[in-house]
DNA sequence: AAAGCTTTCCAAAGCGCTTTGGCTGCCCGC
DNA sequence: GCGGGCAGCCAAAGCGCTTTGGAAAGCTTT
């Protein structure tokens, strides 16, 4: 059944029929819902190649996917795409990936832009100074980026989350629990996220006239081996934090069996807080020790980046937009009071 | 540049000029030099949405994306998708990811199925007696299975590689070694691909009048924790197997840790053997002890099923055709003999 | 030399939708 | 009672490609 057809059936005109089911006003009420109605009736279903050809538009977004050594974005890209597709699949949009191996990325970037196959890109885990940014930019694709970039002269469309005040929070809940040796497992130095997790917690310390000592935080790719490992090296310490706070679910499991390992015990001998992006296969809330997370869906975002990503391509949104979700800090078993311990080891060798 | 501007260019028919560049036998070698030369001087790309709409093609393969507890899959996934990827990319075809939870899976497909978006589909991960392959096969839509599955009434095309011909010489290896007590650590039951492993063991340690007791088999997500624990509990018997082959490396990195952990050593107190599907991060000849593997790269087999795909959208393939890649076993230093030690024990009391 | 093939090209008709540029009534104001 | 404005509809022209149904030219065949 198409629009002829389905015209015909009705006795209207093609341009009426199309005009009403797209919601343009030059169509009386009452004749749009005897079309809309015909066009359920019938099982209507536009051809998108045809809507396609005659709007000019790709009806696509874009993705330039990156395989290599970036494995531990996959848990994360995933859960990701899945909230792209939630909204794509009910607006016409489709989804097409563009893989590519680290040294080619910038080429197939190009090609994107160039072949005019996508209506729009977006971009994930920025890191400082984006070139990618850059290049989008330039080229009048319309794009999101999915986090932020710091160092670039211009203003970009993006959506972040409040990295920053999470950890700021997470870092004063803990001293309001009396710790001081408080100790960061971040990402990667360079992905803006880590940069401002890192900058969080440093502002929520140096309110109460504390530092973050550089034996204090470990920068990585958030794995759970990467995590487990940290975590050992960490708490072998005698002079080790009484509490700590990383950057992911993963690194979490990692920490939690390095804690384990060590016969040490959550939250008694150490607080623990993660940043949790929600995955449907790893609840925090689940763990041994239910875990305290700064918490935010990631699968969320996906679907909020898709459909700001369509509103660009109407051009109903314009301009460089910026939208900074807050983060929920949900407290669990795994924090507790600074151990006594800490506190009398501090009195007899203050630092 | 569109075909009605190049073709003026070249005072020739648009008809010509699409023929030309199509392949089409009706065009002389002469024109058909002109034309591309020219094509590729001012760049001409035909308008995929045009092609889609005269052909009636979509122009896509459609993959159903399962999100959820799956998570097991992911890094198999992406780089089966990149392997898609690099096909699709010179082949005019787009990737078009349809997520979806557990529940509306079948929903899903049968949304693929009916909305007629797809030109094909690809499944993964088959189980026994898969109804996704059913479903498929009974709509028409051209379809490519990523393995195989048992416990159908009909054949169906696949491609798969040969898991039970690479478990069989793996554990034929290890016996040749002097190992007689060998475990398995598999993926989950009812996934083929786990299944014909196991059988392609059994039918090795058979051949040489021995059995494989269910305390040496253990199936699981193949994740490095699943692994560890596995191995942990196995290791830990005094009755201990002297050599490991498992699924996933991912599964022999939580076996290594595991090992480690207990004081052992590899290849000494125990053998090793993976299956690999060989992802870029990854490197098992780069581990510690390199590792001897079963190896198919898994990228290469997303591309292959990517150009069958489109040869079957083509019909130039049609009915049941089957694939089977054999299946590379590349011995390093994480095999040894059989220590003396267990053949020893053996002597004391034999089975 | 006429008829019949081939070879090589072309004009034009779609594919199914959107959108431009009217056209027709009908109501309003004067 | 007449011009202007507006709501509601339509015919037709694309969008850029593929493909059908010739047609012209050059050969071969009888």
């Amino acid at each position: 059944m198409n629009l002829k057809q389905l015209s015909q059936k009705l006795s209207l005109s093609q341009t009426t029929v199309s005009r009403a089911l797209n919601g343009y006003p030059e169509v009386a009420e009452e004749t749009r819902r005897r079309v809309s109605d015909a066009a359920k009736r019938y099982g209507y279903r536009p051809s998108p190649s045809a809507r396609r050809l005659a709007t000019g538009k790709a009806g696509m977004i874009g993705y330039v996917m990156p395989t290599g050594d970036a494995v531990h974005i996959d848990t994360h890209f995933i859960e990701f795409l899945s909230g792209i597709g939630d909204y794509a699949r009910t607006h016409e949009l489709d989804l097409a990936l563009s893989p590519t191996n680290l040294e080619d990325e910038e080429a197939t970037y190009r090609r994107l832009v160039a072949a005019h196959r996508v209506d729009a890109v977006y971009v994930s885990s920025p890191t400082t100074a984006d070139w990618r940014i850059r290049l989008l930019e330039k080229s009048g694709l319309p794009y999101i980026v999915h986090g932020r970039s710091e160092g670039l002269d211009f203003d970009f469309p993006f959506l972040d989350i409040d990295n920053e005040g999470a950890f700021h929070d997470a870092t004063r809940l803990l001293l309001q629990l009396g710790h001081e040796r408080i100790a960061l497992l971040n990402g990667n130095e360079g992905q803006t996220f880590a940069d401002h997790r890192e900058r969080g917690m440093r502002k929520a310390l140096t309110a109460q006239g504390l530092k973050l000592p550089e034996r204090f935080v470990s920068r990585m790719t958030m794995t759970e081996e990467n995590g487990y490992r940290a975590a050992r090296q960490l708490l072998a310490d005698s002079d080790r934090p009484t509490a700590l706070i990383c950057a992911s679910l993963m690194q979490a499991l990692g920490i939690m069996r390095a804690v384990g390992d060590l016969g040490l015990s959550i939250p008694d001998d150490l607080s623990l807080i993660s940043h949790d992006d929600v995955f449907p296969f790893l609840k925090p809330e689940g763990f041994s020790t239910p875990l305290t997370t700064t918490c935010s869906p990631i699968r969320a975002a996906g679907e909020r980046i898709a459909e700001r990503l369509a509103a660009r391509i109407a051009q109903t949104e314009t301009g460089p937009v910026g939208e900074v979700w807050p983060v929920d800090l949900i407290v669990r078993g795994s924090v507790g009071r600074a151990p006594q311990q800490a506190k009398t080891k501090r009195l007899v060798s203050p630092a």
